[in-house]
DNA sequence: ACGATACATCGACGTTTGTCAATGTTCGTG
DNA sequence: CACGAACATTGACAAACGTCGATGTATCGT
């Protein structure tokens, strides 16, 4: 079950209740586990705090690699991991590529795991 | 960094904003990350949903080896992983081990990732 | 056209993870 | 007290993950 091989959150969100309303199949625990695991990382959770504390809530990866202390292949990694997960979103203007919040996103896992 | 250090949900979610107001520190990514991963798996999401959907919102690893189609000592293995992280609590009675949920332990971590 | 810059991709390495079989441990019952 | 049942713990192994250095690929400025 490797994370290459995962649904945008969106996807994930549209298929059915929240986890604790009734139990879950297994093929939409696998997608909510994938989703989940694009976040359950120190780096991750850090990228997407910054995105979104970033100045007009984008950020280029040379903005995030001293923040992070990772080098610049690994920002670029942690990046694409979250950009397919659904996340974030990329868009190149000349030599940068700018990160923002996909809309809705986190929001969509969120209540997911809400129980109320 | 592994899954055995952690602090349980409700001390991660007591400490901060959400993600996306403003930058999260190291600390609190690392936190948060961890209880993250807790959840970041088919078979704990599975298992936190058949505990909530079971009778009396609450159930043994009896309940839950058949419908997960694992092994009771992985069983009792995630089990234990969702107890550490704070988001099952675990009742001995009898021969008996019977987990429920702990109540807003879900909901605090959805706060965090809640951008709205 | 050339060099420099910003970023992505690749290959490799050590660490962590999920799973199981085997073994401990605790509790109830005959 | 011994036996069985329910669960936890241990040890082992393959798979996946995070990180880095090196290399590839556009794009801009001169």
């Amino acid at each position: 079950m490797p994370l290459t091989e995962l649904l945008p959150v969106t996807d994930v969100a549209a298929c059915c209740t929240p986890l604790t309303r009734e139990a879950i199949s297994t093929e939409n625990a696998a997608n909510l586990a994938a989703s989940l695991r694009a976040l359950a990382d120190p780096a991750r959770v850090r990228l997407i705090s910054l995105v979104a504390a970033h100045e007009d809530a984008e950020a280029c990866v040379c903005d995030l690699t001293a923040p992070l202390g990772l080098g610049q292949p690994t920002v670029s990694h942690h990046l694409k991991i979250l950009v397919d997960a659904g996340f974030l979103s990329r868009s190149k203007r000349g030599t940068w590529a700018y990160y923002r919040l996909v809309p809705g996103a986190l929001d969509s896992v969120a209540k997911l795991l809400t129980t109320v």
